[in-house]
DNA sequence: CTGAATCCGGCCCGATACTG
DNA sequence: CAGTATCGGGCCGGATTCAG
């Protein structure tokens, strides 16, 4: 069940095929919409027009593309009601219930240092703009 | 230090600022290169070319790229050595190696997970091409 | 050795219009 | 309601070249 057996599986050098792996998956994890999407369904199970009302700024192109892809990888089921108006929800996989823990590890993360790294940004930007050539700051 | 207080930190919908910052924040960490980079500096300080070498695959300029935003997001340290020829050192800085746990938690997850998602693909690809029309698979 | 600058192809993604 | 198809702009990212 828990994510590391103890030893430091996290040695990127160490393994050429993890670590191609890693950037596969890490780059659909790191997909902007699909951590979301996750997170939400995470909350239990959400049809299609729910997803996207509460993932606000997602296109409905890019809402059907992701969630192809987290079918694909196992990490979501879809079902379809043959109904009229059709409905179809969308749940996690046992396998994508087990990335929650990990994302939400990232999230928690983010809430406690976004204001440091906003203020890292406003600092280097300062420094920068010092630095450089005063070209008509106007 | 810790990363979660002991409360749900993790919840996208409650919080639009948390979630806008997360977007921004997680398209940093789910960048192809930042997080191997974070990951390979994880390991001690490193040079440049040192960095080049055992990140294969990434061209010099996305390694530039990636080192700099890192560095201006407060991740990395950037050290030169008025030296000739020149020495340059990139280091994680305190908030950078927080970002360590977060990082392994996911990298360990997909070292258990790769082959689940692998064959999940495989079975949804076959699922797709029998029910997608016969064209001339030949 | 480290890095900046330029060129340029490819994809990502949003907007729109159309189907069942 | 849920999804596909198409078009088009924009940005990502690799290869190359030049500089300190």
């Amino acid at each position: 069940m828990a994510a590391s057996t103890g030893r430091q599986t996290a040695m990127p050098t160490s393994e050429h095929g993890t670590c191609l792996a890693m950037s596969d998956i890490l780059s659909r994890i790191g997909d902007k919409w699909s951590v979301m999407i996750v997170a939400q369904l995470g909350q239990g199970t959400m049809r299609f027009s729910e997803l996207r009302r509460q993932t606000d700024g997602i296109s409905q192109r890019m809402l059907t593309l992701t969630l192809r892809n987290l079918e694909r990888d196992g990490l979501v089921t879809r079902t379809v009601y043959p109904e009229v108006p059709p409905r179809v929800e969308y749940a996690l996989t046992p396998l994508g219930k087990t990335l929650l823990g990990p994302i939400y590890a990232l999230w928690d993360w983010v809430s406690e240092h976004q204001d440091d790294i906003a203020e890292a940004r406003m600092a280097y930007d300062a420094g920068q703009q010092e630095e450089a050539p005063p070209r008509k700051i106007a």
